[in-house]
DNA sequence: CATGAATGAGTCTTCATTCAT
DNA sequence: AATGAATGAAGACTCATTCAT
């Protein structure tokens, strides 16, 4: 499903605004204006408010495909190499799509939305399942530790760059931030999780001090 | 600001109901015939929907405080043990009252119910104080490392722990416990994810391997 | 299911209006303005205008029962007799109620409304057979025909009536009858229907002349 | 007023729907998908819904002129079989053209379409003026009774046809028809009718047994 | 003290129609 | 000559809250 420039447009838009508000606390309304369309565009372009949720997750997931697979299967890599580079991936991905990360939260939250959760568990999986074998193959080569608890070890991950996320702003103001300009703040920040959950997996995966 | 009974049980329907369908995904109707009672009463007894969001917050976060500060005072418990026993204790209120959670990272996640916000934020800095104070002791001891980005191991415990409440019925299946009885299936979770991570809290912390 | 003051203004208001511009060409709003009432108080006490519909019907099928029955089932009454009874009870009640009659019709045209449908044909089987009834007790004493077409002969009755009723205003153009009253125009229709039909009706069931 | 291929297929598109969900029930949109053509040609073609309604009518009113009157003014059939003549032309009429005659009840029931009830009341007219011509001629030749209410008697055609179209599946079931080919259903139906009504314009009007 | 009745503002969606191309 | 895109108005319905009792 390809999106024209409108409906990317009013995809972002609600992105934004269902990440801020909420979905039931965002009107179809308030999208409209803010992306400055007629009401009436929504359900023209995606039928119901419904399926423009679905279409943000078709715009966002579609683009997340691929780039890790391709990588996993280098064989020149190490799986230390590899795990850093997934946390790298994961660190950046969040951090660049804040507003959908949030909405993909949200709807993890609560009970409604159900087509949605469809999706965003299949995305789990794909990560367990890729992880799960990322670890394998380390285990083999002696690098790694055996009974890893693999979900935990993702819940790790995923929740702290979620929380970190949330409540960045509480970071900045922790750490005396708040002159720096958003974008270097931004940038320290990722390097600081980064570093913060490397080590983290270092200690779960390996038996080095 | 004590609750009589009837505004319990409307706090407690309330809470379920705003977990499982968020804030704006739940009408006081809703509410209401969940409750059992009269759809006037909300506006009644806590004058309106947002208020009543309040009375949640009052209600548990009331019942929270003392009991970590007292136990951080005793001096007869070294900086780890204290350490490991926060942990737990976060741990077992997160599961304990996992509605309650839900509603509090959902809160966080959007820009709506200010004066929410406002609360969950006392929240935070009070337990980064704590934990600041009790690190800084283990620092001074010389059994912590220096150095230590407290809000991002913070993170790492909320985040955790979150995030692992949120899946954890995923957790269940990928480990084939669907058979386990939910009593036995959560002691286990949360053995499971106190060992987890007072082992993430232990390569944070401390120069042992 | 009794209905109160309100709800039966409500309804009241809702047959006029369903009768002049059908189901579809109504709207709530039309309703609510019409009956001096608030919008939302269609749905506050019917549920929705699909119910709103089955509530006219609830009030007025509820109120034609029985009557027929009883008077079927008097020996002292002659076969003929009984089936001329029958006509003008008829009559009476589609003049009377016309706009209810008309919505009948309405509902058996298209097809929409089908809980509607089931209750209008439920009625139009039990009149059936109670006809049915009748003329097999007069072909018993000999004096109806046999291999009567009860359906063609109950479709010429409810035909006639409703053919009638619905083109009323040209009948009395017609016939001159413009300014007669409203009163004496209905009297004189009536009386000419009820002949009308009654002598079909022997001419069907009878031998004489 | 000619039609193109593509308006003719877009009016019988619209009269089948229309007679199935009413006017008011049917979308521009729902016909022009049924019918396979862009929304904005109905607009295009005629101009509005409601230009489209009357253009309905046209097709079908202008097809049924001229037949009627003529055989009319034949002088050799005699008065009664020129009423049976006439009796057999309505019942096919209507039932080869049931859509249409679904829309001309549907269009005298509601106060609506103000345009298409004169256009369905110039046919009643002409319809009663035909008859009465014919009356009279039978009158004169002693063949008719005096004193008949010809609208009554139109009103009994026209009705019971009409009733017995709009209820036919019910016949088809209370006389064990459902396994019957709907094309001999037509046929015995057709034939019923006609010799039910000729019956009953018998009786009517002249005084034999 | 408690509530059934009521409401105005708001929800999402669909409508028939228009317009630029 | 024909149409895809777009829209203002209206559709039915639900909302949180109020008020008289």
């Amino acid at each position: 499903m390809e999106f024209n420039d409108k409906q990317v447009q009013i995809i972002e838009t609600a992105e934004r605004l269902f990440a801020d508000r909420g979905f039931d606390g965002t009107s179809v309304r308030d999208i409209a204006e803010e992306a400055g369309i007629n009401i009436a565009m929504i359900s023209y372009y995606f039928g119901s408010k419904e399926k423009l949720m679905e279409a943000i997750f078709e715009l966002r997931v579609g683009s997340l495909q691929g780039r890790v697979e391709t990588l996993i299967k280098d064989t020149s890599m190490s799986p230390v190499d590899k795990v850093n580079m997934l946390i790298d991936e994961h660190i950046d991905r969040v951090l660049q799509k804040q507003f959908f990360y949030r909405i993909m939260v949200s709807v993890q939250l609560t009970n409604k939305n159900p087509s949605i959760i469809k999706v965003a568990n299949k995305i789990k999986i794909r990560n367990a399942e890729i992880v799960s074998e990322l670890i394998k193959e380390g285990q083999k080569k002696g690098v790694f530790k055996k009974n890893i608890d693999i979900i935990l070890m993702l819940n790790t991950l995923v929740g702290t760059v979620s929380q970190t996320m949330m409540s960045k702003e509480y970071y900045r103001e922790f750490n005396n931030l708040l002159e720096t300009s958003d974008e270097a703040f931004q940038t320290l920040l990722r390097r600081k999780l980064s570093i913060h959950i490397k080590s983290l997996f270092k200690a779960i995966l390996t038996n080095d001090k």
